[in-house]
DNA sequence: CTACATGCCTGTGCGC
DNA sequence: TGCGCACAGGCATGTA
């Protein structure tokens, strides 16, 4: 369920809660949730233990805080060491990072818990919670960014973690644009739900903001990318940017207690979905226009579509 | 290159 | 009441 604007809540919360913070003491609870871990478990708590938080960054939906080792000059001023690895973590389908005072109860799907240096007002504990175990926590090594810029958003060091290397450029990064999308699409025969869903070439588009994008560009999402213009093509980029950029205002979207912000809090985009999950209701665009769109839901790759049968049929030839 | 299948997981809601 | 099953679904990996 967490996409682009749901990490990057969960990131702005990281920034003002947990960055410049150094980590006493980690536990993990439930080794599956530090599956990708080299050296398992073990290596992981040898790696976080006593570093020093120096910022939180994200590349579509892969997140990660930097880590350096405490210096001297830390207790005096903000000269710290360079960050040469990354905590990452993955949502998966229900992963959560709440930040908490210790005193809170354990949660039931609680993974790891990192116990956090004082800081005034602040709670004492960052916590991975993960009822379905799809996401994850492990180390990886930063590496330079290939390209210019930075490597994700909230990234100041123009780095990249390796785990996040094959990840293409996010939708949200000032550098995504039409152009360089254009590039990779002309001569592709795959579909443009398909496109966006492989986070290789633009990142952080999942099932939810897919549908919503190719409802505000009224496409099918069997349309072939090789048949998007360059201004087509820029379009379906705004609608992108647009409806996360909304979902962001909304905290993001929730349609249980599985995805919170650092605080425990949901998100209310849910309401101002216009296709997915509206299956049988009338396509809020068509009933405005006095057109009879009605959204309907498809299978789709192995899970579901929701599109308008009146302003997003399907092209012709296919 | 591209597409499709599979494993990883658990809670929920349905039909019988 | 309880059991089995479909569904939610991103990503890595393997196969055709």
């Amino acid at each position: 369920m967490p996409e682009l604007p749901e990490v990057e809540v969960v990131r702005r919360g990281l920034v003002d809660w947990v960055v410049g913070r150094r980590i006493e003491h980690v536990e993990v609870h439930d080794s599956r949730s530090v599956r990708r871990q080299v050296g398992g478990p073990e290596a992981f708590l040898a790696a976080t233990s006593s570093m020093v938080i120096t910022s939180a960054a994200r590349r579509g939906k892969f997140l990660w805080l930097t880590l350096a080792p405490e210096t001297a000059s830390d207790a005096g001023n903000d000269s710290g060491a360079e960050p040469r690895f990354a905590l990452m973590a993955h949502l998966g389908m229900s992963g959560q990072m709440l930040v908490e005072d210790a005193e809170q109860p354990w949660e039931r799907h609680l993974k790891v818990r990192f116990v956090l240096s004082e800081r005034d007002g602040a709670p004492a504990e960052l916590r991975f919670i993960d009822q379905r175990i799809f996401g994850g926590m492990w180390i990886s090594e930063l590496t330079p960014t290939p390209d210019h810029g930075p490597g994700g958003v909230g990234d100041q060091a123009h780095s990249i973690p390796r785990a996040a290397s094959h990840i293409g450029r996010d939708v949200l990064d000032p550098m995504t644009n039409a152009q360089a999308l254009r590039k990779q699409w002309r001569n592709k025969r795959t579909g443009i739900k398909n496109a966006l869903m492989d986070q290789s070439v633009i990142s952080g588009v999942g099932n939810i903001y897919a549908d919503e994008a190719l409802w505000r560009v009224r496409r099918h999402y069997d349309t072939p990318v090789s048949r998007l213009s360059l201004r087509e093509i820029g379009e379906l980029l705004e609608a992108l940017r647009a409806v996360m950029n909304s979902a962001l205002d909304a905290g993001g979207t929730s349609f249980d207690s599985l995805y919170v912000n650092v605080n425990g809090a949901s998100g209310y985009f849910d309401r101002s979905l216009n296709a997915y999950g509206r299956a049988g209701e009338p396509c809020p665009r068509c009933e405005r226009e006095g057109k009879p769109g009605l959204i309907v839901r498809e299978p789709w790759g192995g899970r579901s579509s929701y599109r308008c049968s009146w302003c997003q049929r399907r092209p012709r030839g296919l």
